[in-house]
DNA sequence: CTAAATAGTACTTATTCAGTACCAATTTAA
DNA sequence: TTAAATTGGTACTGAATAAGTACTATTTAG
Protein backbone atom coordinates (compact mmCIF):
# COMPACT_ATOMS: atom_id res chain seq x y z
CA UNK A 1 0.00 0.00 0.00
CA UNK A 2 1.34 3.33 -1.09
CA UNK A 3 0.71 5.57 1.55
CA UNK A 4 1.73 8.73 3.74
CA UNK A 5 3.46 8.18 6.69
CA UNK A 6 2.20 8.38 10.00
CA UNK A 7 4.68 11.27 11.24
CA UNK A 8 2.98 13.22 7.84
CA UNK A 9 -0.72 12.03 9.47
CA UNK A 10 0.34 13.31 13.03
CA UNK A 11 1.95 16.67 11.01
CA UNK A 12 -2.01 17.46 9.89
CA UNK A 13 -3.12 16.92 13.50
CA UNK A 14 0.02 19.10 15.10
CA UNK A 15 -0.97 22.13 12.56
CA UNK A 16 -5.00 21.86 13.26
CA UNK A 17 -3.95 22.38 16.71
CA UNK A 18 -1.62 25.31 15.83
CA UNK A 19 -3.00 29.15 14.91
CA UNK A 20 -1.40 31.56 13.18
CA UNK A 21 0.35 34.71 15.45
CA UNK A 22 -1.81 33.19 18.50
CA UNK A 23 0.56 32.82 21.97
CA UNK A 24 3.37 30.11 20.59
CA UNK A 25 2.32 26.59 21.67
CA UNK A 26 4.72 24.19 23.15
CA UNK A 27 5.59 20.96 22.00
CA UNK A 28 4.00 19.39 25.71
CA UNK A 29 0.87 21.07 25.13
CA UNK A 30 0.60 19.98 21.03
CA UNK A 31 1.15 16.44 22.56
CA UNK A 32 -1.67 17.14 25.47
CA UNK A 33 -3.88 18.60 22.94
CA UNK A 34 -3.54 15.65 20.10
CA UNK A 35 -2.73 12.74 22.11
CA UNK A 36 0.59 12.11 20.80
CA UNK A 37 3.91 10.96 22.47
CA UNK A 38 5.96 14.98 23.41
CA UNK A 39 8.87 13.44 21.50
CA UNK A 40 6.92 12.75 18.50
CA UNK A 41 5.35 16.13 18.67
CA UNK A 42 8.80 17.78 18.81
CA UNK A 43 10.10 16.13 15.71
CA UNK A 44 7.07 16.68 13.82
CA UNK A 45 7.71 20.54 15.27
CA UNK A 46 11.22 20.57 14.11
CA UNK A 47 10.97 19.65 10.36
CA UNK A 48 8.08 21.92 9.83
CA UNK A 49 9.85 24.57 10.87
CA UNK A 50 12.84 23.81 8.87
CA UNK A 51 10.26 23.64 5.68
CA UNK A 52 9.29 27.33 7.29
CA UNK A 53 5.80 26.67 8.16
CA UNK A 54 5.55 27.67 11.45
CA UNK A 55 8.48 29.76 13.75
CA UNK A 56 9.28 29.44 16.86
CA UNK A 57 10.12 31.03 20.24
CA UNK A 58 12.55 30.00 22.71
CA UNK A 59 12.79 30.12 26.70
CA UNK A 60 9.98 30.62 29.17
CA UNK A 61 6.77 30.48 27.57
CA UNK A 62 7.88 29.88 24.11
CA UNK A 63 6.61 27.47 21.83
CA UNK A 64 6.05 27.38 18.07
CA UNK A 65 3.32 29.14 15.80
CA UNK A 66 2.15 29.49 12.30
CA UNK A 67 3.62 31.71 9.87
CA UNK A 68 0.80 31.11 7.41
CA UNK A 69 -2.31 30.67 7.61
CA UNK A 70 -4.01 26.81 7.33
CA UNK A 71 -5.73 28.14 3.75
CA UNK A 72 -2.35 29.15 2.55
CA UNK A 73 -0.78 25.78 3.33
CA UNK A 74 -1.30 22.95 0.92
CA UNK A 75 -1.07 19.44 1.34
CA UNK A 76 2.05 19.02 -0.49
CA UNK A 77 3.39 21.59 2.05
CA UNK A 78 3.11 19.14 4.96
CA UNK A 79 4.36 16.01 2.71
CA UNK A 80 7.19 17.45 1.12
CA UNK A 81 8.42 19.16 4.77
CA UNK A 82 7.89 16.11 6.59
CA UNK A 83 8.79 13.15 4.13
CA UNK A 84 10.43 15.15 1.13
CA UNK A 85 7.78 15.36 -1.15
CA UNK A 86 5.78 12.45 -3.18
CA UNK A 87 6.96 11.05 -6.57
CA UNK A 88 5.51 7.90 -8.23
CA UNK A 89 9.14 7.30 -9.74
CA UNK A 90 12.91 7.96 -8.60
CA UNK A 91 13.39 10.35 -11.71
CA UNK A 92 9.65 12.28 -12.12
CA UNK A 93 11.74 13.88 -8.75
CA UNK A 94 14.99 13.82 -9.46
CA UNK A 95 16.53 13.45 -13.35
CA UNK A 96 19.94 11.94 -11.84
CA UNK A 97 18.33 9.74 -9.15
CA UNK A 98 18.15 7.18 -11.32
CA UNK A 99 20.89 6.54 -13.94
CA UNK A 100 18.22 5.04 -16.47
CA UNK A 101 16.26 8.12 -17.35
CA UNK A 102 18.04 9.02 -20.40
CA UNK A 103 16.58 5.72 -22.29
CA UNK A 104 13.67 4.86 -19.90
CA UNK A 105 10.95 4.52 -21.99
CA UNK A 106 8.47 5.05 -19.20
CA UNK A 107 10.15 8.04 -17.38
CA UNK A 108 8.52 10.83 -19.69
CA UNK A 109 5.05 9.64 -19.01
CA UNK A 110 5.39 8.45 -15.29
CA UNK A 111 6.53 12.38 -14.83
CA UNK A 112 3.20 13.57 -16.35
CA UNK A 113 1.31 11.28 -14.34
CA UNK A 114 3.22 12.47 -11.35
CA UNK A 115 2.55 15.69 -12.09
CA UNK A 116 -1.78 15.55 -12.18
CA UNK A 117 -1.07 14.06 -8.50
CA UNK A 118 1.35 17.14 -7.47
CA UNK A 119 -1.35 19.21 -8.89
CA UNK A 120 -3.80 17.91 -6.77
CA UNK A 121 -2.09 18.20 -3.90
CA UNK A 122 -1.04 21.42 -4.35
CA UNK A 123 -4.43 22.59 -4.65
CA UNK A 124 -5.79 21.39 -1.60
CA UNK A 125 -5.07 23.25 1.75
CA UNK A 126 -5.27 22.13 5.14
CA UNK A 127 -8.68 24.10 5.35
CA UNK A 128 -9.98 22.68 2.57
CA UNK A 129 -9.19 19.11 4.46
CA UNK A 130 -11.85 20.50 7.20
CA UNK A 131 -14.39 22.20 4.57
CA UNK A 132 -17.26 19.85 4.14
CA UNK A 133 -18.68 22.46 1.64
CA UNK A 134 -15.58 22.68 -0.72
CA UNK A 135 -16.22 19.95 -3.73
CA UNK A 136 -12.64 18.59 -5.26
CA UNK A 137 -13.42 17.12 -8.21
CA UNK A 138 -11.01 15.84 -11.52
CA UNK A 139 -10.83 15.90 -15.19
CA UNK A 140 -8.48 14.55 -17.22
CA UNK A 141 -8.63 15.73 -20.53
CA UNK A 142 -7.29 13.78 -23.21
CA UNK B 1 9.44 10.36 -0.13
CA UNK B 2 6.05 8.71 -0.62
CA UNK B 3 6.54 6.77 -3.84
CA UNK B 4 5.65 3.37 -5.38
CA UNK B 5 7.72 0.65 -4.72
CA UNK B 6 10.63 -0.83 -7.20
CA UNK B 7 8.68 -4.03 -7.32
CA UNK B 8 5.55 -2.26 -8.83
CA UNK B 9 7.64 0.06 -11.33
CA UNK B 10 9.69 -4.00 -12.44
CA UNK B 11 6.00 -4.65 -12.93
CA UNK B 12 5.31 -2.18 -16.03
CA UNK B 13 8.67 -2.90 -17.35
CA UNK B 14 7.42 -6.47 -17.32
CA UNK B 15 3.49 -5.65 -18.77
CA UNK B 16 5.49 -3.89 -21.23
CA UNK B 17 7.00 -6.39 -22.71
CA UNK B 18 4.56 -8.57 -23.16
CA UNK B 19 1.33 -8.96 -25.81
CA UNK B 20 -2.17 -9.99 -25.54
CA UNK B 21 -2.88 -13.08 -26.88
CA UNK B 22 0.45 -13.72 -27.91
CA UNK B 23 2.86 -16.81 -27.20
CA UNK B 24 3.42 -16.91 -23.83
CA UNK B 25 6.53 -16.00 -22.57
CA UNK B 26 8.31 -17.54 -19.88
CA UNK B 27 9.64 -15.98 -16.71
CA UNK B 28 13.12 -16.55 -17.79
CA UNK B 29 12.34 -14.83 -21.34
CA UNK B 30 10.92 -11.71 -19.82
CA UNK B 31 14.03 -11.39 -16.90
CA UNK B 32 16.05 -11.42 -19.99
CA UNK B 33 14.14 -9.02 -21.89
CA UNK B 34 13.78 -5.98 -19.56
CA UNK B 35 17.30 -6.86 -17.45
CA UNK B 36 15.79 -8.05 -14.08
CA UNK B 37 16.12 -11.25 -11.98
CA UNK B 38 14.67 -14.20 -13.39
CA UNK B 39 12.57 -14.50 -9.67
CA UNK B 40 11.95 -11.33 -9.32
CA UNK B 41 9.80 -11.51 -12.77
CA UNK B 42 8.15 -14.60 -11.44
CA UNK B 43 7.49 -13.00 -7.94
CA UNK B 44 5.47 -9.97 -10.34
CA UNK B 45 4.08 -12.39 -12.92
CA UNK B 46 2.65 -14.34 -9.86
CA UNK B 47 1.17 -10.96 -8.18
CA UNK B 48 -0.45 -9.58 -11.61
CA UNK B 49 -1.89 -13.02 -12.28
CA UNK B 50 -3.68 -13.04 -9.11
CA UNK B 51 -5.21 -9.75 -9.82
CA UNK B 52 -6.43 -11.27 -13.18
CA UNK B 53 -4.72 -8.63 -15.35
CA UNK B 54 -2.96 -11.77 -17.23
CA UNK B 55 -2.85 -15.82 -17.63
CA UNK B 56 -0.63 -18.46 -18.09
CA UNK B 57 0.08 -21.83 -18.87
CA UNK B 58 2.37 -24.51 -17.56
CA UNK B 59 4.47 -26.97 -19.06
CA UNK B 60 6.97 -27.00 -21.73
CA UNK B 61 6.79 -23.97 -23.84
CA UNK B 62 3.72 -22.55 -21.30
CA UNK B 63 4.60 -19.04 -20.32
CA UNK B 64 2.51 -15.65 -19.32
CA UNK B 65 0.63 -14.06 -21.39
CA UNK B 66 -1.62 -10.50 -21.46
CA UNK B 67 -5.63 -10.90 -21.04
CA UNK B 68 -6.22 -7.67 -21.48
CA UNK B 69 -4.84 -4.84 -23.95
CA UNK B 70 -2.42 -2.02 -22.89
CA UNK B 71 -4.78 0.26 -23.05
CA UNK B 72 -7.18 -1.35 -20.73
CA UNK B 73 -4.81 -1.68 -17.97
CA UNK B 74 -4.66 1.23 -15.83
CA UNK B 75 -2.13 2.93 -13.19
CA UNK B 76 -3.94 1.94 -10.62
CA UNK B 77 -4.45 -1.50 -11.52
CA UNK B 78 -1.23 -2.74 -11.47
CA UNK B 79 -0.60 -0.48 -8.36
CA UNK B 80 -3.28 -2.02 -6.69
CA UNK B 81 -1.50 -5.54 -8.10
CA UNK B 82 1.59 -5.31 -6.58
CA UNK B 83 1.21 -3.27 -3.14
CA UNK B 84 -3.05 -3.51 -2.74
CA UNK B 85 -3.32 0.14 -4.08
CA UNK B 86 -2.33 3.85 -2.81
CA UNK B 87 -4.49 5.99 -0.10
CA UNK B 88 -3.44 8.35 1.65
CA UNK B 89 -4.25 7.12 4.85
CA UNK B 90 -5.71 4.25 6.26
CA UNK B 91 -9.63 5.03 6.50
CA UNK B 92 -9.46 6.35 2.91
CA UNK B 93 -9.25 2.77 2.29
CA UNK B 94 -10.82 0.80 4.63
CA UNK B 95 -13.28 2.12 7.65
CA UNK B 96 -12.10 -0.28 9.84
CA UNK B 97 -8.29 0.53 9.85
CA UNK B 98 -8.53 2.96 12.16
CA UNK B 99 -10.88 2.89 14.78
CA UNK B 100 -10.53 7.32 14.52
CA UNK B 101 -12.28 7.47 11.79
CA UNK B 102 -15.58 8.38 13.15
CA UNK B 103 -14.42 10.93 15.12
CA UNK B 104 -11.57 11.99 13.24
CA UNK B 105 -11.76 15.18 12.04
CA UNK B 106 -9.54 15.39 8.79
CA UNK B 107 -10.84 11.28 8.10
CA UNK B 108 -13.46 13.06 5.87
CA UNK B 109 -11.22 15.46 3.82
CA UNK B 110 -8.45 12.93 3.65
CA UNK B 111 -11.24 10.71 1.69
CA UNK B 112 -12.04 13.58 -1.07
CA UNK B 113 -8.37 13.95 -1.79
CA UNK B 114 -7.51 10.44 -2.02
CA UNK B 115 -10.46 9.94 -4.37
CA UNK B 116 -9.08 12.68 -6.54
CA UNK B 117 -5.38 10.86 -6.72
CA UNK B 118 -7.34 7.12 -7.37
CA UNK B 119 -9.11 9.26 -10.37
CA UNK B 120 -5.73 10.02 -11.59
CA UNK B 121 -4.39 7.03 -11.40
CA UNK B 122 -7.36 5.12 -13.18
CA UNK B 123 -7.94 7.36 -15.80
CA UNK B 124 -4.28 6.72 -17.08
CA UNK B 125 -3.31 3.28 -18.86
CA UNK B 126 -0.74 1.98 -19.19
CA UNK B 127 -0.11 2.68 -23.08
CA UNK B 128 -0.78 6.19 -22.17
CA UNK B 129 3.26 6.04 -20.34
CA UNK B 130 4.30 5.39 -23.57
CA UNK B 131 1.68 7.63 -25.60
CA UNK B 132 3.94 11.32 -25.89
CA UNK B 133 0.82 12.32 -27.59
CA UNK B 134 -1.81 12.05 -24.89
CA UNK B 135 -1.75 15.09 -22.90
CA UNK B 136 -2.76 14.61 -19.01
CA UNK B 137 -4.28 17.75 -17.44
CA UNK B 138 -5.92 18.03 -14.37
CA UNK B 139 -8.81 20.66 -13.12
CA UNK B 140 -9.72 21.28 -9.48
CA UNK B 141 -12.96 22.79 -9.54
CA UNK B 142 -14.03 24.76 -6.45
C1' DC C 1 9.91 -40.70 -19.63
C1' DT C 2 12.09 -36.28 -19.75
C1' DA C 3 12.69 -31.50 -20.09
C1' DA C 4 10.65 -27.05 -19.50
C1' DA C 5 8.05 -24.12 -17.08
C1' DT C 6 4.74 -22.47 -13.54
C1' DA C 7 3.19 -22.68 -8.42
C1' DG C 8 4.00 -22.14 -3.88
C1' DT C 9 6.48 -21.43 0.24
C1' DA C 10 9.95 -19.95 3.14
C1' DC C 11 14.09 -17.57 4.17
C1' DT C 12 17.61 -13.82 4.54
C1' DT C 13 19.14 -9.27 4.25
C1' DA C 14 18.71 -4.25 3.74
C1' DT C 15 16.26 -0.23 4.37
C1' DT C 16 12.98 2.70 6.31
C1' DC C 17 9.81 4.02 9.97
C1' DA C 18 8.49 5.03 14.59
C1' DG C 19 9.56 5.97 18.88
C1' DT C 20 12.82 7.18 22.75
C1' DA C 21 16.55 9.40 25.28
C1' DC C 22 19.76 12.79 26.30
C1' DC C 23 21.84 17.20 26.89
C1' DA C 24 23.07 21.89 25.16
C1' DA C 25 21.36 26.59 24.23
C1' DT C 26 18.12 30.19 25.08
C1' DT C 27 14.72 33.05 27.17
C1' DT C 28 11.38 34.42 30.47
C1' DA C 29 9.99 35.35 35.04
C1' DA C 30 10.46 35.47 39.83
C1' DT D 1 20.78 36.75 39.28
C1' DT D 2 18.92 32.50 39.54
C1' DA D 3 15.76 28.91 38.32
C1' DA D 4 12.41 27.03 35.45
C1' DA D 5 10.63 26.35 30.98
C1' DT D 6 11.25 25.41 26.36
C1' DT D 7 13.45 24.78 21.88
C1' DG D 8 17.52 22.64 19.27
C1' DG D 9 20.14 18.93 17.89
C1' DT D 10 21.97 14.42 17.85
C1' DA D 11 22.06 9.72 18.43
C1' DC D 12 20.12 5.43 19.49
C1' DT D 13 16.87 1.40 19.58
C1' DG D 14 13.39 -1.72 18.00
C1' DA D 15 9.72 -2.73 14.70
C1' DA D 16 7.97 -3.01 10.23
C1' DT D 17 8.45 -3.28 5.42
C1' DA D 18 10.77 -4.10 1.13
C1' DA D 19 13.88 -6.56 -1.78
C1' DG D 20 16.07 -10.31 -3.16
C1' DT D 21 17.16 -15.43 -2.92
C1' DA D 22 16.45 -20.43 -2.58
C1' DC D 23 14.16 -24.60 -2.83
C1' DT D 24 10.72 -28.01 -4.12
C1' DA D 25 6.31 -29.64 -6.01
C1' DT D 26 3.25 -29.73 -9.98
C1' DT D 27 1.99 -29.63 -14.70
C1' DT D 28 2.43 -30.17 -19.68
C1' DA D 29 4.57 -30.94 -24.40
C1' DG D 30 6.97 -33.90 -27.08
S1 LIG E 1 14.10 6.41 -15.39
FE1 LIG E 1 12.64 4.67 -15.60
S2 LIG E 1 13.50 3.02 -14.26
FE2 LIG E 1 14.48 4.99 -13.64
S3 LIG E 1 13.20 5.80 -11.95
FE3 LIG E 1 12.42 6.70 -13.88
S4 LIG E 1 10.75 5.34 -14.53
FE4 LIG E 1 11.97 4.19 -13.01
S1 LIG F 1 -9.47 8.29 10.79
FE1 LIG F 1 -8.08 10.08 10.94
S2 LIG F 1 -6.32 9.32 12.15
FE2 LIG F 1 -7.45 7.50 11.40
S3 LIG F 1 -6.43 6.94 9.42
FE3 LIG F 1 -8.15 8.33 8.92
S4 LIG F 1 -7.23 10.39 8.84
FE4 LIG F 1 -5.77 9.06 9.93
Amino acid sequence: MIKMSKLTEYAFMVIMALKKSDLPASADYLASVTGLETPTVSKILKLLKKAGLLESKRGSSGGYFLVKRKHEISLNDVIVAIEGGMSLTECAEDDSACHLTQSCYMSAGMKKVNQVILNALQSVTVSDILDEKKKITLQIKP
